[in-house]
DNA sequence: GTTAGCACTCTGGCATGGAGAGTGCTAACC
DNA sequence: GGTTAGCACTCTCCATGCCAGAGTGCTAAC
């Protein structure tokens, strides 16, 4: 039963092309196999459904569309979504009635832009209506702005890292019985002026430089040891933090009916190892990626289409916005989307720090 | 078909009970409904299948158990399963191996105790094989112990608070164009002096006290109110965060096979109101509480149940740490893990702020 | 009070069959 | 040449019926 081929697998003509960008459209809407009968009647194309039918099954050859069985419509294969990205990808912008919207939600958070990119994950989250992720802004390697040192109790002291990015740390330090706060104060003041704008490496080596005579010279070296130790772990740690928000969205799509599925929706976003180079991947580029199913390395990952952009200083601090969602996803809108909320976080950042 | 009644619905004697307990422990392993047959076969019951088949129905009638259909065997209600969690409640403890596990695992943790309750969520999940839930220690009243201003810009400095009780609270607060950060050190330092230990409302009078001759007296008032809002904020913000790991555990449970059970299982832990007033209810008082299925107010908290136990110093900073897990659950090692753990991280902050 | 025996009931798995949707091919058409 | 009508074919989905298995509830005997 050798598959008849009509025509040589040359390239694809525009009229293909419409045919492939309506069934994707349509799939995506509707969520069942397209048939050439519903493609004639829902978008006019004014040919028969027979010459439809020749189409899809060219565009099936070339390996765009599929078939989950001899009698069911065409759904699109990875490689079919991935040139309507291509194609849309330039063009996507969001209507500006939610820009304004978004703008606006921003407007109000005025503090800390440690909740950004959580309200980042969650606008994308409902205007998408799949999943929102974020993570915050991370250096190369932090710059420590400002130290801290108070006293708990005897034998204990909270250090606190106030970092140029925006960032906080805190972790707890010994201390020797009987060390006034008063001392810790001054030791923090020593500290900053050995400390403030550096990074781990620049500081690892003035605190080797602490001459001995220096009073507390000791304690000094053992915080500033540890500031370094602390500052190192921030840096190495890939992604601190992925934050994701609206996944109830993602669970209602029928793609994930059966729990077996979902299941692996949600290990894969545990997965953090592989978001985090992802993360990596998308910092280094200037705009929307995307990865589509299969494109995605990690078997878990296989059924979702993920959107991601970079926001923050290139060198300075970045981090990364996006939508995961089945691949079956509204793809100019996430990108429009994800493209706008990373754009305006620049701004915000620019803003804040210029 | 008027069910008969084999006797009155007098108290249950010890046989029936014990039957009962068995029928619970057979269906929490196997989650299938339990036969008489099973019943005498596996537990040393030393009847046969009719008798238990009389008891099984007066525990039906009692509203202990119930039957899915005619011809199947018998799972418990929640009030079965209330019953159980009761005459357990006292005796539940933790095998001391992985009591000894847990210890070493949370030495390891030396710095923050902000990482404590995570590891708390994620030690509970590990060994219950259910859902860990964590929220952090969280003070009726918080307490500032430090207040530092740094400058980011020109307009912009980033407030910081340590909080007595271990947190840190970030916002960022405009400031006149031109003014050094040693003016900010300055307005800091005079700060520290008013709000240290002090609350909210303490710190509202305080600010109001300040005479307008002192220098800078409007920078430290307007910081001074922005400290009190945040705090306020801070205070009311019922349950700033609940932590949850091992979601993937109970997403297996066959229980929630069909996707939309599970849909509601995930919508009830974004449902932070009612878990808030849990962890409200439940931080009130000394011990372990557990709500089973239709305990809980909330249509979709009705599948699941909750082992929660309250940690820390009350009166002075209270969290909750718990597990979440289908009705199906195994209670005595739940309860036993929730008491342990939560006895550990008081341990562990006693002797922090001893 | 306990137990053997038995009729009864309900589920779950499996095969059957027909309706519906959509394809692929052929032959006619422009 | 491309386009189209027509039609046989294929596959899913759903309802139906049937059977084995599990477990019950009742009765009558111990």
């Amino acid at each position: 039963m050798a598959r008849r081929i009509r025509r040589s697998t040359g390239p694809l003509d525009h009229r293909a092309h419409a045919i492939l960008r309506a069934v994707i459209d349509e799939y995506v809407l509707s969520a069942t196999p397209v048939g050439s009968l519903a493609l004639v009647e829902r978008y006019g194309l004014g040919v028969s459904s027979a010459t439809v039918r020749n189409i899809l099954a060219e565009l099936e050859l070339s390996g765009l569309l599929t078939h989950p069985h001899t009698s069911a419509g065409r759904i699109p294969t990875d490689e079919g979504y991935r040139w309507y990205v291509e194609t849309i990808m330039e063009s996507a912008l969001m209507p500006e009635v939610e820009q304004l919207m978004i703008r606006h939600q921003f407007g109000q958070v005025e503090s800390a832009s440690e909740h950004w990119f959580r309200l980042a994950a969650s606008t994308i989250a409902t205007i998408t209506r799949s999943a929102g992720l974020a993570t915050p802004a991370k250096p190369a390697a932090a710059h420590v702005r400002r130290v801290d040192l108070v006293a708990i109790n005897d034998r204990l002291a909270s250090l606190v890292l106030v970092l140029r990015e925006g960032a906080l740390k805190q972790v707890l330090v010994n201390i020797e019985s009987g060390t006034s706060q008063d001392t810790l104060t001054a030791v923090a003041a020593r500290l900053n002026g050995l400390v403030t704008g550096r990074t781990a490496t620049d500081i690892a080596r003035a605190v080797r430089r602490i001459p001995d005579d220096l009073p507390e010279a000791d304690l000094i070296r053992r915080v500033g040891d540890r500031i370094v130790r602390t500052l190192r772990e921030y840096d190495v740690d890939a992604v601190e933090d992925i934050f994701s928000d609206g996944l109830l969205n993602v669970m209602g799509a029928p793609e994930f009916a059966q729990s077996d599925k979902l299941r692996r929706v949600f290990s894969a976003l545990e997965n953090r190892a592989y978001l985090g180079e992802l993360v990596g991947t998308v910092a280094a580029t200037g705009d929307v990626s995307v990865f589509i199913g299969h494109e995605n390395a990690p078997a878990d990952m296989r059924e979702v289409a993920l959107v991601l952009a970079p926001y923050g200083q290139p060198g300075r601090a970045v981090g990364v916005v996006g939508v995961l969602g089945p691949t079956r996803m509204a793809y100019p809108q996430a990108i429009g989307t994800v493209r706008f909320v990373s754009g305006l976080m620049n701004e915000l950042i620019d803003h804040l720090y210029a």
